[in-house]
DNA sequence: AATGAATGAGATTTCATTCAT
DNA sequence: CATGAATGAAATCTCATTCAT
């Protein structure tokens, strides 16, 4: 959809709304994200938003692609590194990125072009670590179990599980997962 | 606040916007939650709900307590066969409970009460799944690497990753993940 | 209006209705008085309200007119004593009285049926107030500045003043005025 | 909640809900004061009152703050006036104004804001015409067998008996009163 | 670039009352 | 006598969005 109006991707403006969107939703949750609250937040009355936005969905992509471009880069880095497994799953687990992704999941289940940019991205992700893992398994030579897409595919579920009882306010058994998987990761790293 | 109907627990209307918001919560989501569309689909106009349940809130947990019931009924019965891993696993997977499951973690989210009520629940699982996995390993002097509550979280962090990735459309690897835990279970099952 | 039913007025349940209505007027005031809050504070469900009575209004009426009997019961007894007007004073600027006043006159301002009865038994008080302090006026000889009807009229609009100040949490000058009042009202009785 | 909209102050659509808002008190009492009353006295849809105001409490205090400005700058004036207490009592026992008073009373019923509101500025009038009445008792070289406080409240009793009385029909001994209050108040403005 | 104004649609909830049984 | 069921009407308030300026 092409844009509509003269708004600058580098306005300050539209920057604050962006921000604003993104500290709500990590303070807030989803079910948070109004209007009149991220204009509040940002300093700007909601109509503004639309000036620079089509509408809220789009102002949520703009958000995410924001945020898991930022992750991805993270990604890219952690698996240079010398234990890229323990690397990876600590992006994954990550409590910060960890919530982000819980309440997008939470708006993709009803906004369809949300849902459709997590797919998106989150097959990138997973191409990119299993290739990854994949290097990293071959030059370490270290005979994984699993195939390196589903370690990646694991850490994912685990991650996404512990947030989601976490923001339940559950946290029975958490611990020695948590230990647990730890321990199998070091595993994949040679250590 | 008390009742102050006379409403009947076995009334069928009663029963109509249960299963219209069962209904409702499957096929759209918990996003279509709202009075209007649950007394369209029940046949009923939006004050009634409110007739028989004083709120949303206390409507929602009376659909989650019926659909959890009927799940741990189902893992009791599947914990007393004869390969009981694959027979939660298969309850877990079930894409229809965990989308039940999914959506309910997304009212939780703003919802305090169905929070609580979930981490209750799934506190009672856990504890009655890990129990009877552990009896099992015993009895069959199976050696497990992982212990029984790991087992059953994993399953549980699998079950819903497969599910939110499946409700926004992606399916990436999705079939070598479910063909490698399966594997996986089968060990613990003995077979 | 006739009854259209075969209630009774001496029923048990009608009285149950009759006394929460009283109650939860004096505790919570007029704006709290709704059919439901009736029928759970008298233990019987809404719809039985309107077996009872043909409308709230009624109900109210009734209400009303049980309790103005008794007030006017007790005026009776009150001109009959030593000092009749401080006793007529203390049943005015009675918390308890007043309150019911202060409500019904709420009542009244959109319930026309309320207002007229309100008037009538106003009317009635006054006319009996006055004679009654005519005669002792005479009997006693006391001179008051004042002509009886007066007298009666400045005591109830001062004792109305005090309840509405109180309701809405003022109270400034209250003291001073009631002391100032009843040394008035002292001479009155020839004290 | 702060305001979230640019709505000014001094917008004629704002202004149009707060005069339909004080007409419909007037014509049709406080009973009458709902967002679609107002809205379509004031020729606008319900939702637009709360793009002016965060809420109806917030109306109602808008409008009571605005009437009672009014009435203290009169009160001001008539305390400058050669015969101060006439004038006060003119005020106080103006129809008009009067229907006001007890309109608002009846909504500080189940308002706190608005009772609070209405306190405190009752404390206002009351210290400003106590001060305004000593003054002039002094100056006059008036002995008025009663403190101006009292006189000042005796003045705001009377007139809201009569108000509430009229308001339900009755007016009975209406006339003798107030001529005796007038006369009364004729020796305070020494006439 | 920004905003004041406005709105249509909708949300949840409350209420008095009716009616068949 | 009593009640379960139901409803029409209404209440307050929220929201994303549009539009003229």
């Amino acid at each position: 959809m092409a844009k509509w109006t003269g708004a600058q991707d580098e306005s300050v403006t539209r920057n604050a709304i962006i921000e604003a969107t993104e500290q709500l939703l990590r303070e807030e949750g989803s079910a948070a994200l109004t209007s009149r609250k991220i204009g509040a937040r940002a300093g700007v009355k909601p109509p503004l938003i639309h000036y620079y936005f089509e509408s809220l969905d789009e102002l949520y992509l703009t958000v995410f692609r924001r945020v898991s471009q930022d992750g991805f880069r993270r990604i890219e880095e952690a698996l240079k590194s010398d234990r890229p497994v323990k690397a990876v799953w600590e992006i994954m687990s990550d409590p910060n990125g960890a919530r982000f992704t819980m309440e997008f999941n939470a708006l993709a289940l009803h906004r369809a072009s949300i849902g459709q940019e997590m797919a998106t991205f989150s097959g990138m992700v997973r191409d990119r670590v299993t290739e990854g893992f994949e290097r990293h398994f071959q030059e370490r030579q270290i005979a994984s179990p699993l195939a390196a897409v589903i370690v990646h595919m694991l850490m994912v579920a685990v991650a996404a599980f512990l947030t989601q009882e976490k923001a339940i306010g559950a946290s029975k058994g958490h611990a020695v997962l948590e230990e647990s998987v730890e321990s199998w990761l070091a595993t994949l790293d040679g250590v």
